[in-house]
RNA sequence: GCCGAGAUAGCUCAGUGGUAGAGCGCGGCCCUGAAAAGGCCGGCGUGGGGGGUCCGAUUCCCUCUCUCGGCA
């Protein structure tokens, strides 16, 4: 029996996976799910620059704006709703296209996820006293003692990691570097093709300094000041633009000093994506040059596919 | 033309008679319930050119070039 098709297409911001998905998916009867941890959130479109409603109707979009940004969301919730959504397309015969940037996110949709470990707010709240109190030292000699792999896997300094193995460890009673073995991807039971889209990084930069440029014309400073004028859940609060224009909003700098500072921890952010791509063996890079449309790759990428 | 200040990393600059640092920038990497987050690593340099003093000069002296400011 043939496999069912799902396809993915990453890549670092603002490279162009969009479009390029759009054209894709109109050839081959898919439906896009994004793959974004902040294009999840409402009311963030141009922070986000999420594709517009005119795109959307031209091939449906999944998992953008489902929740209010005092919402908080996470990988779990995400796989949750994608293999929800997965599943519906394949009962209407469409094909499930994740397309976005977020390593976490891809990875864990095909290499799955160790089961039933949530977070846990008071057992956080108390690691999270303890790192203030005795630092993060104290929590990692705490975790080399019941978790020795896991110790060695995560650095000292990265208090989240040593919280949330902790945490897991606490409340399970295992060692999360058991239970991280324990994961169930998608691999066997369907034909998985990843696309990534690669370009030369300085044509990179400079294409994500215009796209932060642009939105500054599109309006980005109101719709950050609509934003925070809500208490935004910690997860939306992390989408670069909300603290950089925080401070421009608190007066500690001008206007110009938040553009930088976007687009700066946007290259930043896209170069931390690369080398999250860079070792996934499985991807079938694509490697973009500045004269090609988004047309021309789309049709390059469906000729791979079949 | 004269006077003064300066010329050190991609940028802004610090410092020292024993071949150099800081911030920013940049590069590399890690990643399993906060992931646009969080963490780690890396100086990336013919110290403006030439000459002199000295065991030794980026540091002291001379000279040239250039830049900035002031006076003409």
């Amino acid at each position: 029996m043939l496999k069912k098709k799902i396809i993915f297409l990453l890549g670092p911001t603002a490279i162009g996976k969009s479009a390029i998905a759009i054209k894709l998916a109109k050839k081959i009867k898919a439906e896009i799910i994004s793959c974004d941890s902040m294009q999840v959130y409402r009311g963030m479109d141009i922070l986000t620059s999420k594709v517009d409603s005119a795109q959307r109707k031209k091939i449906r979009h999944h998992l953008l704006d489902v929740i209010a940004p005092s919402q908080e969301y996470n990988v779990a919730k995400y796989r949750r709703d994608a293999l929800l959504i997965c599943n519906e397309l394949f009962l209407k015969g469409k094909i499930p296209f994740f397309v976005g940037g977020t390593g976490l996110y891809y990875s864990i949709i095909i290499d799955g996820l160790f089961p039933k470990v949530s977070k846990d707010r008071s057992i956080r709240a108390k690691l999270n006293k303890a790192l203030q109190l005795k630092g993060s030292r104290y929590l990692y000699k705490k975790l080399a003692r019941v978790d020795a792999q896991a110790a060695k896997k995560i650095h000292p300094h990265d208090s989240r990691r040593i919280i949330r193995a902790l945490e897991v460890y606490l409340k399970t009673g295992k060692p999360i570097s058991v239970l991280q073995k324990s994961r169930v991807g998608l691999g066997d039971e369907y034909e998985i093709n990843i696309f990534g889209l690669n370009l030369n990084r300085e044509l990179l930069y400079k294409k994500i300094d215009q796209r932060v440029d642009k939105m500054f014309k599109l309006g980005l400073v109101n719709e950050v000041k609509r934003l925070v004028k809500y208490r935004l859940s910690k997860t939306a609060a992390q989408a670069i633009g909300i603290r950089e224009l925080g401070g421009y909003f608190n007066g500690e700098y001008a206007l110009e000093e938040a553009r930088r500072l976007i687009q700066r921890n946007s290259r930043h952010y896209a170069k931390r994506q690369c080398s999250w791509f860079k070792n996934d063996k499985r991807i079938m890079w694509i490697n973009i040059n500045k004269t090609q449309t988004s047309a021309q790759i789309a049709l390059k990428l469906w000729k791979k596919l079949s």
